[in-house]
DNA sequence: ACAATAAGCGGAGGCGACTCCGCTTATGCA
DNA sequence: TGCATAAGCGGAGTCGCCTCCGCTTATTGT
């Protein structure tokens, strides 16, 4: 069994991505997927058998990215306190979202992957949250029964709902009630 | 300028809420809407003419249900102290929307409502965590700057993804998030 | 070089969403 | 009661999604 793809695939599928790339920035997030599979040269089957859906493209296109702004975390806690280096991070990740074609709808799909194509972003993002969380739990800043994947999966949320109000202000203070719970000490949390 | 249908239009709008509802509770969200159109004896074209959106059909068929789960908001007030009152209407909130079948995929477009159709249920539920919130800045236990339609878009957000993955725990874990950081004192806010 | 074959290709076809517009009919008025 | 007309109807048509499978070709072993 082959690791890696026959070198005619291979080439198909970096074309499908360049092209992806382009036209969803020139498009939007609503494009023809035939219309990238034509404009990459190949057929509509081509492009289903290498990203079964939508979102596996989507992730796939942006991947690099994605990993860019994970790798930001670490820096971010060497310029602010941990608070704010989470804020910080936590508004990039919306900007990022926001702005990239189509992010913000693979997004579900993303956070929800255990395994397989999309799995790549949804760890990376898993390890930049659980880095900047356990920061401000070390700080003493955040309570420290927080658990980085229900953080991750609020954050999912802020921007799921500040995309679909095209609220950017939104998601700001929503963050800012995030990092309150957060920081909220184990008091308030008792059931 | 006719307030009301012509009679026969409005049979065939009763009937095709009727089959909606069945039919969504028998087949999912995702039925063909041509189907529900069918079954109603009507054709397609008078179901968008009715209903623009599938989120249109979704929200007037659960409409009265939706009404309902509002009302009960003065009534958990009546028996619970104020915070309690709101955790157990958002967790009424988050099972109604994760039950009533297509509820959960409309509600971006319901909150998004400002006017038109669906703005029957935008208002309602606006109203009932208006009721909640200001109850519990009046008991003193939530920061009085608290806005309703923030906490709103936190509860939406929360329910999409906590729908989107499939797990209703992690909903009852971000609506505690959310009571904390409302609860929290202006200190931690400040920018 | 040259099979043998696994890997890959691609588009026809089936389905659903949504639009558009020529046809039908309920309604109100004389 | 009958006419004019606004209101409503509905399905053909267009487009995108996604699957399925017969055809093509890169690769590998000799």
């Amino acid at each position: 069994m082959p690791r890696s793809l026959r070198a005619d695939a291979q080439a198909n599928q970096e074309r499908l991505l360049d092209v992806a790339a382009r036209v969803f920035a020139r498009e939007g997030a609503d494009t023809s997927l035939k219309a990238i599979a034509a404009e990459a040269g190949v057929g509509i089957g081509t492009l289903y058998r290498r990203f079964p859906t939508r979102e596996d493209l989507v992730e796939a296109t942006y991947r690099n990215e994605t990993t860019r702004l994970c790798e930001s975390a670490p820096r971010l806690l060497e310029r602010h306190p941990p608070v704010e280096a989470f804020r910080a991070w936590m508004e990039d990740f919306v900007d990022y979202m926001l702005t990239k074609q189509g992010m913000s709808d693979a997004l579900p799909a993303i956070l929800a992957t255990r395994d397989g194509l999309r799995l790549h972003s949804r760890q990376a993002l898993g390890e930049a949250v659980e880095t900047l969380l356990a920061a401000g739990i070390a700080a003493g800043r955040l309570r420290a029964d927080g658990s980085a994947s229900d953080v991750l999966m609020a954050l999912g949320g802020i921007t799921l709902i500040s995309g679909h109000e095209h609220q950017r202000d939104l998601a700001s203070r929503l963050i800012s009630l995030l990092l309150d719970g957060l920081a909220s000490r184990a008091s308030a949390a008792a059931g």
